[in-house]
DNA sequence: TTCTCCATGTAAGTAGTTACATGATTGG
DNA sequence: CCAATCATGTAACTACTTACATGGAGAA
């Protein structure tokens, strides 16, 4: 038997430091196939970008952390004189993601959108000006929609792989933005009725 | 005529160091007329909370910072000996509001959701387990409708006291929560098909 | 040879949160 | 008199971004 304060002896089970989000982002990215750090950044960008983002200053800290807690295994893999680490995740890695996945931790919904302000704020503005700002959301959401359909053969593929999840958050994502062109549509008459 | 570099004669005409949206956020708070620091907290929890969060901390130096540009006048209002000071908004202060409110700077969406993430990692899941999380992730959006539907009330309130956007706004969280919702059940039933 | 892409790494800075500190008022 | 609420302020910390630094590979 050990003499030491319980706080230490806690500390010892729980070995590394907790992986926070970003480290399982990495994590299950590697898990669908993202090999290097530099693919990890590159299908984020393509995939979970509209929900999620991490910086390439993230993501390599994040592999070290990984590999270190044996989640993911790396060995170099060189093109040619261009140096390249790449990831595989192990079977300690799958289960930790999926434990991750089953945890019950609340998930806070956080939309943190300077448009969705400025709509709120929007009657400091005359009736012509505020129905500009709402076109300008109007038009962000079918850019963005325009974005999204056009990752769909993408997601497509990875759905006939055995992944059909990233084609539902898609679809969510899409839904997002027509809902919001619904509800403005709705209240342009509104606007348009004003005077200036 | 003065000698000086233009990176500084620019930052003279500039004078303030440039307002954040955490000031904006604060300034129209204080035009809808929340008077005090700890009013404007707490309208932010009642209002924009879906979308856009503030912490006391950030209030307080805000407060001072617009004072300080002449956007808000502030006098000391106490309540017995309970120090206390209470802000208006200024005519320069609705033009600043009102020029930010028509800025054509980009408004990019940038949701940050852990329940988006989950979801679209959920292959690593079972099919059971994957519909657990599909069910957690609807019932958060069930909750979110029950707490925007209950503020409602007041938001027809500040309607009617001429400031329609606030409903506006909730009525596009509420709408965001309804897509959601509509494609989880969507997907349900591909999952309930599958073995565990 | 020059541009774009592949690839990794890090230092410095920003934005924001949590937690603490203080103290008065109101209502049960 | 005790708890909840009103009210302000700040120090320490965390998370994350931007910018810089380096260099090879392939294509025009």
């Amino acid at each position: 038997m050990r003499y030491m304060p319980l706080a230490s002896a806690t500390r010892e089970l729980d070995a590394q430091p907790k992986l926070g989000p970003p480290a399982y982002v990495v994590l299950g990215m590697v898990r669908l196939g993202a090999r290097s750090g530099y693919e990890i950044k590159q299908t984020v960008e393509l995939s979970i970008r509209f929900f999620w983002t991490i910086s390439q200053a993230q993501i390599y800290p994040s592999l070290e952390q990984l590999e270190h807690a044996g989640l993911i295994a790396g060995r170099s893999e060189p093109q040619g004189r261009r140096r390249r680490r790449v990831f595989e995740i192990t079977a300690a890695g799958e289960l930790a993601l999926a434990q991750w996945l089953r945890s019950e931790e609340p998930m806070p919904f956080e939309l943190r959108d300077v448009a969705m302000v400025k709509l709120f704020f929007a009657d400091a503005l005359g009736g012509q000006e505020a129905l500009a700002l709402l076109r300008r959301v109007r038009q962000r959401s079918e850019q963005q929609i325009a974005t999204l359909e056009g990752i769909e053969p993408a997601a497509r593929l990875v759905e006939q792989e055995g992944n059909a999840h990233p084609l539902l958050t898609l679809h969510i994502g899409i839904a997002f933005h027509r809902a919001m062109i619904d509800v403005c549509k709705e209240f342009e008459p509104q606007l348009a009725g004003e005077q200036a």
